[in-house]
DNA sequence: GAGTGGTCTAGACCACGTG
DNA sequence: ACGTGGTCTAGACCACTCC
């Protein structure tokens, strides 16, 4: 069978469309539901065969599709039990077991930023980094606020691969976040974010905009996006108070 | 077929043996291989279908294998292209995208550690850790050094569930993390591991204890463990020195 | 004992990267 | 054109939980 049942199905057309594989398109209605309080915390989702039937697929996409939503955190699964809808009351938490939740921290905030152009990077900054020096990007800087005109959660610094400069004039605050604009615009995806965590003293500019006092404790986050061709496409650089973000992660077994 | 070739194999015993699924058996193969340097940076490893015949299992378990490898950031695969060695030359970095990452962790480094006995959570401290106030524990505290006698990379508090107090006397220092020395001696794992990081400023003891200045920033990690059923077996508090510890990670395309 | 999720097989077609 | 890994099917047996 597979996706070459074209006859009842017009879903392969070449250009766009519903080109995911079908489990994440189970997975994104099983997400939805969730999320749109159809199931409540602790609930029984439906059995895999259920979930087969309903769907018209087998168990293998079906699993596939849990596993994903077990890996962001938000279901349970107990051999003989069943699986269940366990999202810890992940407000304001920020797992990152995979791309995908990135982009759901993003769409708990906004993040506001002006563009200020080519830079390259310092000495210090390639250093901490990992990125050869002198390399050249485009920099934008921007605060992360989870409701309009609060209290901001973070400061970041972005540095945007120049081959995609084109692209940043229409990048857009908001919920989504930059790597989705650009890999949209330019059509990439990122495929792979590294990520480091550090405790440092708020410089001034920081504790300025954070409202902190200089030198009070700050998690520095230094992520490096890359595409499916390893390419470096952005860079960022976060402030977060440290007396009012916490970083929150899970990890269930393997 | 199975695990059910009894004859041949006498690795069912009720006790303990090789009753790991075969995925994690070729998993571990393979990783042995990769850590021993039979693989270098950069190398191709076996296609799926040379694995399969070299295993004698079907592809679903060779792809089982190499799904854990890539979520442990041991190797990279492209389709089309292969699977090829690639561990960010980890030294020193502590992802967490799942539990077995935390022992090459404690891998690279040494615990040592004293048991205090029996206490009560704190008011403020159960609140941080999200337990129930007046919850009874066992407490141990101790230091984390990359080599003996070096620096500090962290100094930790230690709670332990008291169902397990009769386990504690047997604890030793070492690269063994404790709960994995807990559930070998009570007959538990770990299957999960909840996480919250923090940058906040370093108390007297602390910064004692690391060689800092007081009030310099500091990575406070705070760990929960459960077991299959749910029970925290134990929870960590540990402080890491701002200017000499970097959590790193890394999220793989999903 | 019935039903759940966990493991596993033997096939298949496909998108993609490399020759 | 070929081989790679990615997706998917239709089965199977098993360990476990719950009634």
């Amino acid at each position: 069978m597979n996706a070459s049942s074209a006859e009842d199905e017009p879903g392969d057309l070449p250009g766009r469309a519903s080109d995911q594989p079908r489990y994440v398109q189970v997975a994104d209605e099983l997400r939805a539901a969730i999320t749109a309080g159809h199931f409540a915390e602790g609930d029984q989702l439906p059995t895999e065969s259920a979930l087969c039937e309903r769907h018209g697929v087998s168990r293998f996409t079906v699993r596939e599709a849990l596993r994903r939503l077990q890996a962001e955190g938000l279901i349970r699964r107990r051999r003989g039990s069943g699986t269940i809808v366990d999202t810890g009351g992940q407000v304001l938490r920020q797992p990152l077991s995979d791309v995908a939740e990135l982009l759901q921290y993003a769409a708990g905030s906004t993040f506001e930023f002006r563009v200020h152009g080519r830079i390259a990077l310092s000495e210090a900054q390639a250093a901490e980094i990992g990125i050869g020096a002198g390399s050249r990007w485009v920099h934008l800087s921007g605060v992360r606020t989870l409701a309009p005109g609060g209290a901001a959660v973070a400061v970041t610094d972005v540095y945007i691969n120049p081959d995609l400069e084109a692209f940043v004039s229409a990048l857009r605050p908001g919920h989504e976040t930059l790597f989705q604009q650009l890999g949209a615009a330019a059509g990439f995806r990122v495929v792979r974010v590294e990520q480091d965590i550090r405790a440092v003293a708020a410089g001034g500019r920081e504790a300025n905009l954070l409202g902190m006092a200089r030198r009070a404790p700050v998690l520095r986050i230094i992520r490096v996006y890359k595409d499916e061709s390893d390419r470096i496409v952005e860079i960022s650089i976060s402030a977060h108070p440290g007396d009012r973000f916490t970083y929150s992660m899970h990890s269930d077994q393997v």
